[in-house]
DNA sequence: TTCCTGTTTAGAATTATTCTAAATCCATGT
DNA sequence: ACATGGATTTAGAATAATTCTAAACAGGAA
């Protein structure tokens, strides 16, 4: 009953829901970013999830992505020009990138903070995406924030 | 004496105070930054400048714009895992990118934004770059904002 | 002029990601 | 059970933005 077990369970649903096969490589690769919260690149995930399915193939690791984004299970992370990173945390929150470690470290946000950036744009404009990203340095151990 | 005068003196200055030289490369590199502040890539800098000069490479633009963002003179935009943009606006401001058109429009912030948005930043965490990115759709002509 | 260093240049290299086309899987219909 | 067809996986090739390399070039100082 811990949020890994709660979401793979949701997983199969989802996926269904979307026309989509609940495989063993979906499941695997959504376990792993699950398991670590750390907003691992394709390649990190690709390595974490041969450990538990050897002959998963990188291709499979990035179609897995593509698909567990587009069904709104994991959202993808860019910062800068890096390799895109991958985020289980579904609430609004923010990014913080740490320049010494490079870590990426989420910063949760009041309630309305995305509702009153969006009511900084302009008459016309109309954004289905905010995003927000800090870059910096972080205390070493920030109070666990990954 | 408009913004594109002033800025392309300031630039001298700027280099030459950095223990850098203002090469004609430079120069026309940042003249086209000013002339259409479209968020132009890489790319299309390099085309935009070939017009008037050439005979320049495509590395000597990416060098240039390279020093340019060093010296504090250009912003570098990155939005999802597109090419690399370039912004001659130097205010805090955030950027929308349009889905449809592919453009991307500057959103001017009420003075205090940036600040508040750090104080949202848990104790330890210490941020030198925000960074606001909205994503969707603009009206055709939202009163002329690029 | 000669020297020194920064700059430019063409082209090769890098690298994250996407594409291709062939195998494999699997739900469904017979 | 078996056959079929579409979805999925896979290895490897291809793509494309950017960076690197190494050789020419420029221009100020000695
Ligand atoms: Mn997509
Ligand atoms: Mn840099
Ligand atoms: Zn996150
Ligand atoms: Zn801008």
């Amino acid at each position: 009953m811990n949020s890994t077990a709660k979401s793979c369970a949701a997983l199969a649903k989802q996926l269904t829901d979307s026309g989509l096969r609940p495989t063993p490589q979906r499941e695997v690769v959504f376990k792993v970013i699950l398991e670590k919260r750390d907003h691992p690149t394709a390649d990190e995930i690709y390595v974490r999830v041969k450990s538990q399915m050897p002959t998963i193939s990188l291709a499979t690791v990035y179609n897995c992505l593509e698909t567990l984004v587009h069904c709104g299970l994991v959202r993808q992370v860019n910062l800068e020009r890096a390799p895109t990173r991958y985020c289980p945390n579904l609430h609004e929150h923010a990014h913080f990138h740490d320049d010494t470690t490079g870590q990426v470290h989420d910063i949760e946000l009041p309630a309305d903070t995305i509702k009153e950036l969006r009511k900084l744009l302009p008459i016309g404009f109309d954004a289905n995406t905010v995003e927000l990203a800090f870059r910096g340095r972080a205390a070493s151990d920030p109070h666990g924030s990954n």
